[in-house]
RNA sequence: GCACGCGUAGCUCAACGGAUAGAGCAUCGGUCUUCGGAACCGAGGGUUGCAGGUUCGAAUCCUGCCGCGUGCGCCA
């Protein structure tokens, strides 16, 4: 979604909804629009006033484009139709701005006027800081998180949960009703390897760990591992007899490792008491430490966000069912597959044996979520590199018509696939001895960290942190180490793969969470500093820091708006940074306490605690906590 | 082989088809009896992988190359 695009909602909304006296660039929006229409004979599409931000002060605060694009079709020069438009806007515009000025090939240059911006700043500075809200009329479901049973988390969890944690909130934040879908691993072959594996060691699953299971499972898998490809080249290549025995050996244990697995399953999936109480207590070791990572992480997912695979268990033959008789599935060599007109790609909804697999758990999900949840939007947090997987199942739901909700809309369904987390040698990220960093480890060493920074700062008798006991420095060295790894994987483009740095991420210095946290800290200490202020006092951004601040804040609607139709939680990261940035610039320019005039002073102040408030606000979206002091 | 994604400053990354492609880090130079210096201001640094095309205007859209990455029927 454009900014204008968002502008001009906003401009819509305030017709039906009442004046948004905050919503500047809407009005100017809606003004130019007009001015189109009436000097030019445009309307529609074609009458888009193109307003943008400008990119550099000295354009003024917003630009708008739309002459250039006009030129040819109307056959006349650029800045002539500029200047019929500013013409024909001169009257509504006086309100707002300064005359517009047409500069270049036909910009058009407008200037709003110091009273118009602290009259949108007071008009901002409400409950809802202006960011629209459709008050639970519209449904979303979010898939994260995404974990398997009896598996340790590992990075790329980290992104699939606070990422989606993030979509999810964007839109709370905007009044969605919204469904957080943990669509875990808890079901199939794989559980029921472990399960046996563990039953027949006899191991006491009331006092085993998450890491014990993880242990279990990487032990079911190898006993398992069927080495028949490792047979047949012993065999060819004429090895000893005493290497062929032992393959042998080893296969007929995987062989009755598998048999006992197929067995166990048989007996989950038939309901057998004993069975499916030992597989709840694999899932609530597993769900025990998901929910306290989630904690650490400031994420909000709880019991009744899990809807596993096993959820969707006695829907599978249904939805294999329904392909078959709607003719887009076919047998093919044992197997039920789609087809698809443009891609030589089929989609396998089931195996030759009869087995499901993940993809008929997806359809049966996107299915569920559409006409049983009412969701007309579903967002898939899941690993870019599923992108080909996704495609495929978002297409068969379109074919068959699952997309469709039950007011004749369609369903939007998108996959916010993200990147790898890399080492520092570009390659996924490993341990030294090779293994899958746990996220437990990597968020551990993010809190170390941080805490270290925290208390080495604090040991400066100048430091505000100074003579803070220890547990209250350990909750900031917390928030401050969990700061810095979230915003750092939320503030690039998700889709891209980023290297994890702590060094750099904690570092304190540039575009890092723990900036932000320092510049909602500097504010706090302002305003607990001031004492009482007038929540009504006039603003009067007349410096240009001042402006710079103010055409800031009134950006955050939009902003909030675009992030979340575009997923893209780093608009939400790149905005607050150049809010701290704008507020660092008035700071070091505008005297607040020190104003002489109680007026300024009041006005200042004013504009300190609504840049807090935005800046609270923003950090809530991406689910980071900003403490008052640091 | 086919499909998809990505190539932007030394490094990490931005940029809705719009004005001189911007930030952070690093480098160099300033501010400084601090409303919190974890700050601010400035400088240098670019043929946006290459070649064409569309457009008044292209990092952005189209085509072809080159390079890197990922995926591609009975795992999830």
């Amino acid at each position: 979604m454009s900014e204008t695009k968002s502008m001009q909602r906003g401009a819509d909304a305030r017709s039906t909804a009442g004046d948004q006296a905050w919503d500047i660039a809407g009005a100017l929006a809606r003004i130019l629009r007009d001015a189109i229409g009436a000097s030019l004979g445009v309307a529609g599409d074609d009458a888009d006033p193109a307003l943008r931000s400008s990119t550099n002060p000295k354009f003024g605060d917003y630009q708008a484009n739309f002459a250039m694009a006009l030129s040819k079709r109307l056959g006349r020069p650029p800045r002539e139709i500029a200047a019929s438009v500013v013409e024909a806007a001169r009257g509504p515009i006086a309100a707002i701005a300064e005359p517009p000025e047409i500069a270049g090939p036909g910009f058009v240059n407008i200037r709003v006027r110091t009273g118009a911006l602290g009259a949108a700043l007071a008009a901002i500075d409400c409950p809802s800081l202006g960011v629209p809200d459709v008050q639970g009329t519209r449904t979303i479901a979010v898939d994260l998180c995404g974990v398997n049973v009896a598996k340790q988390m590992h990075v790329g969890h980290l992104r699939a949960t606070i990422i989606g944690d993030t979509i999810a909130r964007l839109h709370e934040r905007m009044g969605w009703r919204v469904w957080r879908e943990n669509h875990l691993g808890d079901w199939g072959l794989p559980i029921a390897m472990v399960l046996a594996s563990l039953r027949r060691r006899g191991t006491d699953l009331g006092a085993i760990t998450l890491a014990d299971l993880n242990a279990a499972y990487r032990a079911a898998q190898a006993e398992s591992a069927d080495d028949e490809a490792g047979l047949a080249a012993v065999r060819s290549t004429g090895a000893g007899p005493h290497r062929l025995i032992e393959l042998e050996a080893q296969h007929s244990g995987a062989a009755a490792a598998a048999e006992d697995a197929r067995r166990t399953l048989r007996l989950l999936q038939s309901g057998d008491g004993a069975t499916v109480a030992d597989w709840r207590k694999l899932i609530d070791v597993t769900m025990h430490e998901v929910f306290e990572t989630a904690k650490t992480l400031g994420v909000d997912l709880r019991p009744e966000h899990s809807r596993g695979e096993s959820f969707y268990r006695d829907r599978l033959a249904a939805t294999v069912d329904a392909f078959v008789r709607s003719g887009l599935a076919t047998e093919d060599q044992g197997a039920i597959i789609v087809r698809f007109a443009d891609r030589e790609r089929p989609l396998l909804i089931r195996k030759s044996d009869g087995a499901f697999l993940y993809a008929t758990t997806d359809l049966a999900a996107v299915q569920f979520r559409v006409q049983e949840l009412g969701a007309e939007r579903v967002v898939y947090c899941v690993d870019a590199r599923q992108r080909d997987h996704f495609a495929d199942v978002f297409d068969a739901c379109r074919m068959i018509g699952w997309t469709r909700r039950r007011d004749g809309t369609d369903a939007e369904l998108r996959h916010a696939g993200f990147g790898a987390v890399l080492g520092a040698d570009k390659r996924p990220l490993k341990t030294r001895s090779g293994e899958n960093f746990t996220l437990k480890a990597l968020l551990d060493e993010a809190v170390e960290r941080g805490t270290f920074e925290v208390r080495r700062r604090a040991e400066d008798p100048q430091a505000p942190t100074h003579g803070m006991g220890d547990a209250e420095l350990a909750r900031i060295g917390r928030a401050v180490g969990i700061a810095a790894v979230k915003y750092a994987d939320l503030s690039s483009d998700i889709s891209r793969d980023y290297v994890f740095d702590l060094d750099r991420m904690i570092s304190f210095e540039g575009d890092t969470g723990p900036y932000l946290l320092y510049a909602h800290a500097r504010i706090c200490a302002i305003l607990a500093k001031a004492g009482d202020m007038d929540a009504h006092a006039a603003i009067a951004p007349d410096v240009p820091e001042e402006r710079a601040l103010a055409l800031a804040i009134l950006r955050w609607p939009s902003t909030v708006a675009d992030a979340a139709h575009a997923l893209e939680p780093n608009r939400i990261c790149g905005y607050l940074f150049a809010l701290a940035g704008a507020f660092s610039g008035f700071y070091q320019a505008c005297p607040v306490l020190r104003a002489e005039d109680p007026g300024v002073r009041a006005s200042r102040l004013r504009l300190c605690a609504l840049t807090r408030r935005v800046l609270a606000d923003g950090l809530g979206i991406l689910g980071i906590d900003a403490p008052a002091r640091m």
